[in-house]
DNA sequence: CCGCGCTTTGCTACCGGTTGCAAAACGATA
DNA sequence: TATCGTTTTGCAACCGGTAGCAAAGCGCGG
C-alpha cells in the first residue's frame, strides 16, 4: 500500500558510486565485472533491498521464464500431483508456471492468446480435452509461443508431446488380465477426443478382439469424473443381464475406476474383483488406499516432466516421447 | 522457433496510417479516439495478428494483473478445487495466477521474493503451513507485494485473511455430535502451526471440555496427508485399550478423515460409525462418495474466493473475513 | 468568415532494465 | 617511461508500451 517505490538499478548505482550498467553486470552471471565492484554493488543492493525487475529484463531479453499450464479437468484428482511435479521441475530451472483454467468461459484459444500476450516462453497442455481442429495451424495466431502436450499423445504433427506409452502399458495390462483368466472385458472411456488421443482404448480393444474375437463393450463416461463413471456403469449394469456382463472393466484412468468401484459395490452389491474386476490407469495415490486397492498403471510422472522440460529448454530435439511406466497389481483384479 | 518477430504498435500504426499512440488508444477501453480510426486500427491489428505486449504495458502501468498463489501441500486433494475456483475467479477479472510450489527446495521467503521480482500484484497463501515468524515484517523485504491468506486465519496483524469461520462451524459440528450422543471425542490435527491458525482444534476441545469435563485426546498427524492420518490413528488405537477409546474422531480436514476411516476399517476392523464415528472438514468431493460417506463441514469456497478478490481489488476494506459454511451430515457420524 | 469549445491526434519523456560498442583503466612488458 | 593487450566501465540506443500535455481538427453560433 504505502509505496516506497522499489529501488532501481540507478538507485543502487548512485549508492555504490558506479553506473547503472555496472549494477546490471553485478546481477548477470558471467558478466565482465571486477570482483571488488561486484561486491560493492551487491552490498548496496542488499542494503536497499534491490532485486532486478524481471518484467523490464524480459522486455529486452525476449524471454520471461514463464510457462503457461493449461488445465481443463479439475475434477480429476490426478491433476494435483501433475501440477506438483511440473511446478517443482520448472522452479528448479528458474522458471515459473502460470496456471490457466480452461472452462466454458475461457477456451483453449483464449488461453493461448492470453498466454501469448503475457509473453510466456511456452504453453503446456496438461492432458486437456480439446478438439484437435481447434489447434490446427490456421486458427492459431501466426506468432505464438510453442505448444507442448503432456500426458496425451499429440495427433497434430506440429505439436510435440510427452506421454506414457500406450502400447507398452496396455500390453502389460492385457497380459495381466489375460493371465488372471478374465475373458469378457469392457472398456470405460472418458472424453471422446481425449480417448482417441490417448490410444489406450484402441490398444485394449485390439488385443481382446484378437484373443477372444468378441467385441469389447465401451462404457462412455464422457469426462474424467467419478460421477460420470458411476453413471456410465449404472447404465450398463441396468441394461445388461447378469449372464451377459463383462467380467473385467478397464478404465481409462483411476478417477473413472474409483467411480466404477463405488457404483459396483454400493449400488449393485457386486464384489470387486469376484463379480467384476476393475483396473485403472495413472497410479493415483488414492488408488492405493485399501478401500479401492486398485490395479493401475503408474505413469512415470517425474520422467515425463523431465523429458518435457528438456524439450522446451531445447536440450532435446525429440518431437514426441513415449515413456514406459509400471504396472501395479492390486486386489481389484 | 522461426521468429517472425511479433507485430508491434508501431507496425500497426504504419499500416493504419496513424501514430502508435492512436494504436494504443484503440486498445484502451474508454480512451479518446474517433470511432472510424479505432475500427481502422483494429482491422489492421487483426490483419497483422497484433495484440498488445502485456509485459511492456505492465512496465509503465505498474500493474501486471498477475497474482502468485503459494501452495505447500499438494498431498491434500482439496487443494485442487481451491485452485480451480481461484483461477477461474481471477481469470474473470482479467488476472492470471502464477502457481508457486513451496517445498524443501523453495521456501516461503524465496517464493515471495521471486513473485516480487515478477512484479505480481499480490501473493495469496493458500492454507499453507508456515511459521508465522517467517512472515514477520523484519524478515520480509521492505517493499513487497501485498500478502493475503486464504483458508487459514492470519495470526499476523498486518496480513489480511479470508477463511471459514471456525467458531460457527465447530459449534455446528459440536452440536451435531452431542445430539448424536457421542461423549468421548478425540481430535486429529494436522501441521502444528496450521492447526493453531485454523482454530478448529481450540473451538472443538473448548466445547467438549466444558461439556464433559474430560480432556480431549489429540491425535497429531503432522501433515494433511491421509498416510499421516493413518499412522496417527494406528498409534492411538494400538496404545489405547478398547474400553478407554474415543467414540468419535473429529479430523481437521477431510484428507485426514479419509485416512482415518481407511485405517479404522481395514486395519482394525472397526465399523464406522458404530465403533468409531468420524467427521471431517472441507466438504471435499471424495468425502461424499459412498465408500466414505463422511460427515463434513463444507467451506464456502466460492464466497471465500470472491471475498478475497474483493479485498485485493480494493473493493473491500475488510482486513479479515470469516464466512460460515454448511454442515453436511452423512453416515460416518 | 472568425472564434470558441470540444474531440482527436501527435509528441516528448519515461518505465527499468539490456545490448553492443567505444573509452578508460589497468598491468605487464619492453 | 612508452607501448600494447586485457579487463573493466560508461554510454547511446533500444525493448514496446503508457502518461500527460500541446497542437490540430472539427462543428457551430455569431
Amino acid at each position: 500500500m504505502s509505496k516506497p517505490s522499489r529501488a532501481t538499478a540507478a538507485d543502487v548505482a548512485l549508492a555504490a558510486g558506479v553506473s547503472k550498467w555496472t549494477v546490471t553486470r553485478a546481477f548477470t552471471p558471467g558478466a565482465s565485472i571486477a570482483e571488488h565492484s561486484r561486491e560493492r554493488v551487491l552490498q548496496e543492493a542488499a542494503k536497499l533491498g534491490y532485486r532486478p525487475n524481471l518484467l523490464a529484463r524480459s522486455l529486452t531479453t525476449k524471454t520471461t521464464n514463464l510457462v503457461a499450464i493449461l488445465v481443463d479437468d479439475f475434477a480429476n484428482p490426478y491433476k494435483l500431483p501433475v501440477l506438483e511435479v511440473l511446478t517443482q521441475a520448472l522452479q528448479a530451472e528458474q522458471m515459473a508456471a502460470v496456471l490457466i483454467n480452461i472452462n466454458q468461459h475461457f477456451d483453449h484459444l483464449s488461453a493461448i492468446l492470453d498466454a501469448d500476450q503475457r509473453q510466456v516462453d511456452a504453453v503446456i497442455l496438461v492432458g486437456t480435452d480439446f478438439k484437435d481442429e481447434a489447434l490446427k495451424l490456421p486458427t492459431l495466431p501466426a506468432s505464438r509461443p510453442p505448444l507442448y502436450v503432456l500426458a496425451r499423445e499429440s495427433t497434430i504433427a506440429h505439436i510435440p508431446a510427452v506421454s506414457c506409452d500406450a502400447s507398452v502399458s496396455m500390453a502389460a495390462i492385457n497380459q495381466h488380465l489375460w493371465a488372471q483368466g478374465y475373458r469378457r472385458p469392457g472398456f470405460m472411456s472418458g472424453p471422446r477426443s481425449l480417448s482417441t488421443a490417448l490410444g489406450r482404448k484402441s490398444h485394449f480393444t485390439a488385443f481382446w478382439q484378437q484373443q477372444a474375437g468378441t467385441p469389447v463393450p465401451e462404457l462412455a463416461a464422457g469426462s474424467y469424473d467419478h460421477r460420470a463413471a458411476a453413471q456410465a456403469l449404472r447404465t450398463y449394469l441396468q441394461q445388461t443381464p447378469a449372464a451377459e456382463r463383462i467380467d473385467v472393466l478397464m478404465c481409462e484412468n483411476d478417477a473413472l475406476a474409483i467411480g466404477a468401484i463405488e457404483t459396483a459395490r454400493h449400488e449393485f452389491g457386486l464384489r470387486v474383483p469376484q463379480d467384476l474386476a476393475i483396473a485403472g490407469y495413472d497410479g493415483d495415490e488414492l488408488a492405493a488406499s485399501p478401500s479401492f486397492n486398485l490395479t493401475s498403471y503408474r505413469q512415470p510422472l517425474q520422467e515425463m516432466v523431465a523429458a518435457l522440460i528438456d524439450m522446451l529448454k531445447g536440450r532435446s530435439a525429440a518431437r514426441s516421447i513415449n515413456l514406459p511406466g509400471e504396472l501395479i497389481i492390486r486386489g481389484s483384479t
